[in-house]
DNA sequence: GACCCTCCCCTTAGGGGAGGGTC
DNA sequence: GACCCTCCCCTTAGGGGAGGGTC
């Protein structure tokens, strides 16, 4: 510490927690600069700039561009200030609603790569499952030759109309009608649907014949034969939709060949 | 829409809520390249890539950069990525607490704006004042000519010492015990204190004689002269602690010549 | 007219030295 | 030895054209 309380830019930049070189900057800026220069050229802050600089910093944070925040230290008025403060609380808001939503789908990704580690993968077996949210999207029509490609595109078009300030991060499975399967007509999904949280629609809780295979999208068939031989060998019933997902995909695994696929067909025994 | 479902950059860019530029961008570094160009040099993407782009750009908003992104990407495994995820659920736990921080901030800073817009200067009145949350610092001990800016430094020191995450963005005010006021010796604070919510001390409810001016720091002599007056001529009686604070300093104004302060001085009629 | 392509130049907020002086 | 000074070069993630072709 110097003669009447001036300290130098280490120090000052240990008290304002930011970096000598920002301060630094800062001074070559005209934005904040130290009360002085020692007789060594040296800068010397004021213990009173503390406030100002963490003022700076602090609208720093809330991603304010310095060109601004100058314009406004430049200008500042107590009303002015107040105006700033009021328009950033909201967005404030808004930057901690995108976190939380950050963190719902990082949750829900997290759940399904988990369940796709633990996967026992040789296993076939009849599951109490629990109900699960999920956005269905309308039932698709594959007249007209339609690809599932395209199918998906719509898909997303169906969830942008629906709710434009969805984002589209949700893993996308594709759900079976009952009489599809049953018809051994098993390539082409009649929905797809997000998994998400707090969606409208259910995959409803019940039991359902489990089982899981590795492969390209629409590399089922094989084990849809071999679940469909279970299910006559057990004298189990079909009686409800079928759900396909992905575990683990392009999201989680670079080879292609070995994503980890689900499926669950409802049954009653 | 192409055939087989294939989109160009500006759709994918409309699906992925991203800007078209940064799509290019993601395929000059090659993170996420279109499945295919069509005979026209047309980037086509699959909508298949829609979650792998928008798995990047969430990445992005949590704060990663593109190169570790990269990284992540060409090694991805179910493993890694769920590593990846667990990092940064605490690390999306921490920008949102320091959201709230500044959120916090903010409206203390908008609080004590608001009451130097809204102050009636030229009144001197006794009010009825709700108790005050602060941080409160030690002693003050002037002996050996320390100036107020030196002991400002130590009460930051003391305030890194009591908790070393706090940080010092909130405004420092003074009090001076009820001796030194009795005995017109009001030059000298005797503690320097945080206004900031949640903190351990308080300035009790009760009845102060408050007052304002204008002008640098310190330049209080006339106001408390005029307070004093006010005290004998109406048969109050001092009884605890003054508070000195500015709610429109440099923060707000850029003359310093026109900060407000406000003296507050327990009393009892 | 709305899109797409490839350069190519530009920006923000400092970080990280080099080379030299100061406490 | 730890700090401070002034250049000076470098980085990230695109944005914004120009100049030319395509649906």
């Amino acid at each position: 510490m110097y003669s009447e309380g001036l300290i130098s830019v280490g120090e000052m930049a240990r008290y304002a927690r930011i970096s000598r070189s920002a301060l630094i900057h800062y001074d070559h800026l005209n934005l904040i600069s130290p009360v002085k220069r020692g007789d060594n050229n040296y800068r010397l802050y004021s213990s009173r700039q503390l406030q100002s600089i963490r003022l700076v910093a602090t609208l720093q944070t809330i991603g304010m561009p310095l060109k601004e925040i100058s314009k406004l230290v430049q200008n500042r008025t107590p009303e002015s200030l107040l105006e700033l403060i009021e328009k950033h609380e909201s967005h404030l808001e808004q930057n901690i609603a995108e976190l939380r939503r950050t963190q719902t789908l990082m949750k829900t990704l997290k759940e399904v790569i988990t369940e796709g580690l633990e996967a026992d993968e040789g296993r076939m077996e009849v599951r109490r499952v629990k109900e699960e949210s999920l956005l269905l999207g309308p039932q698709i029509d594959y007249s007209g030759g339609k690809t599932v490609e395209e199918a998906m595109l719509e898909f997303y078009e169906f969830c942008r109309t629906h709710d434009a300030s969805l984002d589209l991060n949700y893993p996308v499975w594709g759900v079976f009608s009952e009489r599809r399967i049953k018809n051994r007509d098993w390539y082409l999904p009649d929905h797809f649907y997000f998994k998400m949280p707090n969606a409208p629609d259910k995959k409803p809780e019940g039991l359902y014949l489990v089982a899981y295979t590795r492969g390209y999208y629409g590399n089922s068939d094989a084990l849809y034969r071999r679940m469909m031989a279970y299910i006559e060998e057990n004298n189990i019933e079909i009686c409800g939709p079928t759900y396909e997902t992905y575990p683990l995909n392009e999201i989680s695994i670079a080879d292609t060949n070995n994503y980890l696929m689900r499926i669950s067909i409802s049954v009653s025994t």
